[in-house]
RNA sequence: GGCGCCAUAGCCAAGCGGUAAGGCAGAGGUCUGCAAAACCUCCACCCCCGGUUCAAAUCCGGGUGGCGCCUCCA
């Protein structure tokens, strides 16, 4: 058995093999900190948090890196809009990151290093590429030359040419006007660049820009080097894994790549891994659309946990496609799985005992064969369902206190381990539950005080035998969406 | 125009040459004052047409229909 990856460098799925044995480094382009984070992000980071906890449960000594972008176009504009300094605009994003990240259960990478604390190390490799004839100076920026590097486009699998009878193309597409073309011509904006498709690797300060000097006057990073320069800083001049979302992989993975190669002669990644798309109602998540979602915005009426699991449903390299209806199935799931666990644990505090060690060996077998398909985490969830059914069909076993605690403590370490893969049911279940309940409540619209009040008289009522008036009150909360379950320790309630 | 991805039950979704995981919904059942929850049972021959093979949802060719990238983007 091993495990496979998919590498978007040979479009294959390959048997995974470390550079040192034992030992995975592997980067992720972190985000550029400009404004909140959104679900597309949460899907990058979720699956990578998935391979990274894998790779580590396999045995991978694993060093993760993942960068903040905190310098760079977008981020000037939003703080000079916004009035407030770069940092201070950055910093606030950062926190919000972890924020939103701890919300759905990602764990910190090993090293988050931030653009503007590595400026010595970009300038560094900048002087390196153009020692090395693989870029010019123009005007204060620096431009890699694209046409000094025979392999470039080897990642995304385009040509040179294609490219440049595609600009020509795109410039008359529908939505262009002749104030405003489609796409703006590149020359334009950099009139300096010898071809199309070289990219600055420095850029010459404007008025009012971040700047820091360099032998080429003040200036700041381009977009892509900075990727280049940690990762070789973190990781060395060749690594394992780079990941990023499929976007990516043109231009600024091609680039980053070809930039590496520049200033080392070096292949610098062994398997490329990029993540699918996150649509909103079959149509691609954008601002204009009206369909844009942050993480924050989610959470907010989604508990975390089930954003998480919405997100494994479907395999990291395929689109998925969000809708509040396919969040709330996952929301329900989770809640089943933390009842049963909840049921399970106060079993086992009763009658504590030791998992049959034969049946979660197999299952731990059965999640390796899924996971190390390419890290499969919709196959995965087929187990985690499983491993629910095992222990709620444990719970409801008749007699016989130890052999049933003993299933019960077996399927329950199946879904801890499988929880703590895909992380999921690592919470406290009390606490879970509750966030789950508030939610839907609030998305219904119903009042607590209200329903709890209706649930006592029917207690009430059940007490003196009026069964007539208790299963009007259950007809009544029934229509509010909300359901009873009478148990042997009293009545619960929940939302539908 | 170039490059690439996808098409599996009512819905979502695994599957990567050996005869269709799982979830939701639905039907029946056990349990229950009635219910709910939970559990059990049932529920598809894989877009179309050719081809390769003893064997194809899985490979090849051709259609049809979605989608992505080529521009900031996870």
């Amino acid at each position: 058995m091993s495990l496979k990856v998919y590498n978007t460098f040979t479009r294959t799925k390959e048997p995974f093999e470390t550079i040192d044995p034992g030992k995975v480094r592997m980067y992720v382009c972190g985000v550029t900190v400009y404004d909140r984070c959104h679900i597309g992000h949460a899907r990058a980071y979720v699956a990578f948090d998935v391979i990274q906890r894998y790779l580590r449960w396999r045995g991978y000594d694993v060093t993760y890196v993942r960068n903040f972008t905190d310098v760079d176009d977008k981020i000037i504009k939003r703080s000079n809009e916004a009035g407030v300094p770069v940092s201070e605009l950055t910093d606030k994003n950062i926190v919000a990151f972890h924020e939103d990240m701890e919300a759905i259960g990602v764990a910190r990478a090993d090293i988050e290093p931030r653009v503007t604390d590595h400026i010595p190390q970009i300038v560094a490799m900048v002087q390196t590429i153009l020692q090395r004839g693989h870029a010019y100076e123009a005007g204060g920026d620096v431009y890699f030359d694209v046409t000094s590097f025979p392999g470039y486009l080897q990642l995304s699998g385009r040509k040179l040419d294609d490219m440049q009878a595609g600009a020509g193309e795109r410039a008359g597409a529908p939505d262009a006007t002749p104030e405003s073309p489609a796409v703006v011509p590149i020359d334009a904006t950099e009139p300096l660049k010898r071809h199309p498709l070289d990219f600055a690797l420095w850029k010459a300060a404007k008025p009012g820009e971040p700047a820091w000097d360099s032998p080429w006057g003040p200036g700041r990073p381009g977009w892509h080097i900075e990727c280049s320069a940690m990762s070789s800083q973190y990781l060395g001049e060749v690594f394992d894994l780079h990941g990023g979302g499929m976007d990516l992989i043109f231009p600024h993975h091609e680039n980053e790549r070809a930039q590496s190669w520049a200033a080392t002669g070096k292949e610098f990644v062994h398997t490329w891994m990029h993540n699918g798309f996150v649509n909103v109602d079959s149509e691609k998540m954008s601002k204009s659309l009206g369909n844009f979602f942050t993480i924050k915005d989610v959470i907010a009426r989604f508990h975390p946990e089930s954003l998480r699991y919405f997100l494994l449903t479907t395999h990291y390299r395929s689109p998925i496609n969000f809708t509040d209806g396919a969040v709330e199935d996952a929301e329900n799931r989770v809640e089943y799985l933390y009842e049963t666990v909840q049921a399970a644990r106060a079993l086992l505090e009763r009658t504590p005992c030791d998992s049959n060690p034969i049946e979660t060996e197999a299952a731990k077998e059965r999640m390796q064969l899924a996971m190390d398909d390419d890290f499969n985490s919709a196959a995965t969830l087929a187990l985690v369902a499983d491993a629910g059914r095992r222990l709620n069909d444990a719970l409801t076993m008749k007699g016989k206190g130890i052999q049933k605690a003993e299933a019960v403590a077996t399927a329950l370490e199946m879904l801890d381990d499988l929880g703590a893969i895909l992380g999921l049911c690592q919470r406290d279940p009390e606490e879970v539950l509750a966030g789950i309940r508030e939610r839907k409540l609030a998305r219904n619209g119903l009042d607590r005080a209200l329903i709890e009040g209706l649930v006592a008289d029917r207690i009430a009522a059940r007490v003196a035998k009026d069964w007539a008036k208790a299963d009007v009150l259950r007809a009544e909360l029934s229509g509010m969406g909300v359901v009873l379950m009478d148990g042997p320790e009293g009545t619960r309630w929940k939302v539908a």
